[in-house]
DNA sequence: GCGACAG
DNA sequence: ATCTTGTCGC
């Protein structure tokens, strides 16, 4: 298993980091609708950690938008690149991120986050920074309002409401499921907050978080236990090498998977 | 000045 | 994020 490296010039404060934001956010596009919901590929992206180990696992899991069936999926490992910053977890996930997305044998179309796109203090969340990174269209489905505001939305799935920083609308407060706490949807890159809006709700036809999100957390968490079981036992003598594993833990899943 | 704060 | 038992419900 090769462990993804920090890249070269990493932010390695917060100094550095948000002046990195500040450079890169004018390169967010923000006029373009974005793919059409249902229809190509719809990739989720997550990621685990491992404290003790310093390890953080990626994940990147693609599905059909229009069935939601897994077409591919990879995983990456690597070494936790900055420490957890509320405004600056960009840096903490994206070269993980990258490496698992760069490992996908097929075109990711719309990539969905677990955390903020254009809501974030500064206009540059995780999902605009991976899409300005990439040029993938990108938006970013997170679980918590962090520092915004917003309306409860109507009850019933489908109500909404502006998140706002201020008097300005950053996202919104999305209801997935009736009677269930919302979602925060925002834009990250060459999306709008329609569209935005409108692929969460045809990825939610049956649990709050999208299934993008759902898959691709489940997979990380597998990716790191195998990380962290191969560095307790495996290395104990040097490079002791394994008959190729069926799958390394990655790749298509078996043909026919589909129901 | 102090607290809150995506994952 | 992660640590964690039982528990309620489909």
């Amino acid at each position: 298993m090769t462990i993804v490296a920090v890249p070269a010039g990493w932010p390695a404060t917060e100094e550095e980091a948000r002046a990195v934001q500040d450079e890169l956010r004018g390169r967010v596009v923000l006029d373009e609708p974005g793919p059409r919901p249902g229809s190509g590929h719809v990739t989720g992206v997550d990621v685990a950690y491992d404290d003790g180990l310093d390890l953080v696992a990626a994940a990147a899991v693609v599905l059909d938008a229009a069935t939601l069936d897994v077409v591919a999926q990879a995983t990456a490992v690597g070494r936790v690149s900055f420490p957890y910053v509320p405004g600056l977890l960009a840096f903490r996930e994206l070269p993980t991120v990258r490496a698992a997305l760069d490992r996908l044998p097929c075109p990711p179309g719309l990539v969905v986050c677990d955390g903020y796109g254009l809501a974030h203090p500064r206009r540059f969340g995780l999902a605009s920074h991976l899409g300005v990174l990439t040029d993938l269209p990108t938006i970013g489905v997170a679980k918590n309002p962090f520092t915004f505001t917003y309306d409860d939305p109507e009850p019933a799935r489908g109500g909404c409401a502006p998140l706002l920083a201020g008097a300005e609308e950053v996202g919104r407060a999305l209801r997935t499921r009736d009677g269930v706490k919302p979602v925060f949807v925002s834009v990250g890159h060459r999306v709008g907050l329609a569209g935005a809006v409108a692929h969460t709700l045809a990825l939610t036809p049956r649990f709050r978080l999208p299934e993008t999100t759902r898959r691709a957390d489940a997979l990380c968490r597998q990716a790191l236990r195998q990380a962290t079981a191969a560095l307790a036992g495996g290395p104990a003598q040097g490079s002791t090498r394994r008959a190729p594993a069926p799958d390394g833990g990655a790749g298509v899943p078996a043909h026919g998977s589909a129901s």
